[in-house]
DNA sequence: TATTGTTATACTCTATAACTATA
DNA sequence: TATAGTTATAGAGTATAACAATA
């Protein structure tokens, strides 16, 4: 019972570990795109296509009213833009611009290199694995 | 090697995703104890032991400056205290108060339970398998 | 000269509460 | 009434540049 105990406290340990290098090198790679991390993740959840403020708020943890500011910084900078939804006049979507595509393409493509870069060391028994089990993680959350 | 790249996109989208339920879920435990994420690692590092304010920003990632202002928030608080370095004087240490020690246990409790119901689903043998790549990884970092 | 830490400043992220417009 | 989104406000996180004190 006190060997699990300690297993599972490596276990946690190791993935917030993980967490915080994954961080960094997501603030890392959104930095010289001139992204911060919270932005890089909006452009990116993006890419799956146009959202409400509602639903994007709820993909990105944030309030609603936080959303409004974020969505306001990047629409200033042409890299979102918001249409109105057709059937329902209080919403509108929240839509990739030309170069928002563009630049959510460099940082999901670097976001993906650097990961890979840091899973070198690995098998790839090893890499399979490990995306197995985090995918099932996910998927339990 | 189109196989090759598929696996090693879906690795890197799954160490991505896992990162944001993590967020979320530090966020979440923090939230109820009165500490932001970012204040919740602060006093959780220092759990190992006091530490100069150079070295807590870089194990922070953070910039010096950024750094000051947070220790302010958390002496205002009593949650941490600089002490003099005997040796420097230009130096400080950042020590947790007695009720500094007693939150950050408390928030190191709460992430590692909750990380640990997330992993309920996954056999021992996978919770070892997944601690050990995990730490290989980090170690690379 | 180099390093430790702070100050001044500006911007971003975030939440809460109150609000408008539409469903 | 309920929902979609915004506004107003306040506090926290962050970086850059310039600075003081000490090594």
């Amino acid at each position: 019972m006190a060997t699990t105990t300690a297993r599972d406290a490596d276990l946690a340990g190791a993935l917030v570990q993980t967490m915080h290098v994954l961080q960094d090198l997501y603030a890392e790679t959104s930095r010289p795109l001139g992204l911060t991390p919270q932005q890089a993740h909006l452009l990116c959840v993006l890419l799956g296509g146009p959202l409400g403020m509602t639903e994007l708020s709820r993909i990105l943890s944030i309030e609603r009213s936080s959303l409004t500011s974020m969505v306001d910084r990047l629409e200033r900078r042409d890299l979102v833009s918001r249409i109105p939804n057709p059937t329902d006049r209080r919403a509108c979507q929240i839509e990739l611009t030309k170069s928002g595509l563009a630049l959510a393409h460099d940082a999901h493509k670097g976001f993906t290199e650097r990961i890979d870069a840091m899973t070198t060391g690995l098998t790839a028994a090893d890499r399979r694995t490990l995306a197995a089990t985090l995918q099932k993680i996910v998927a339990e959350a």
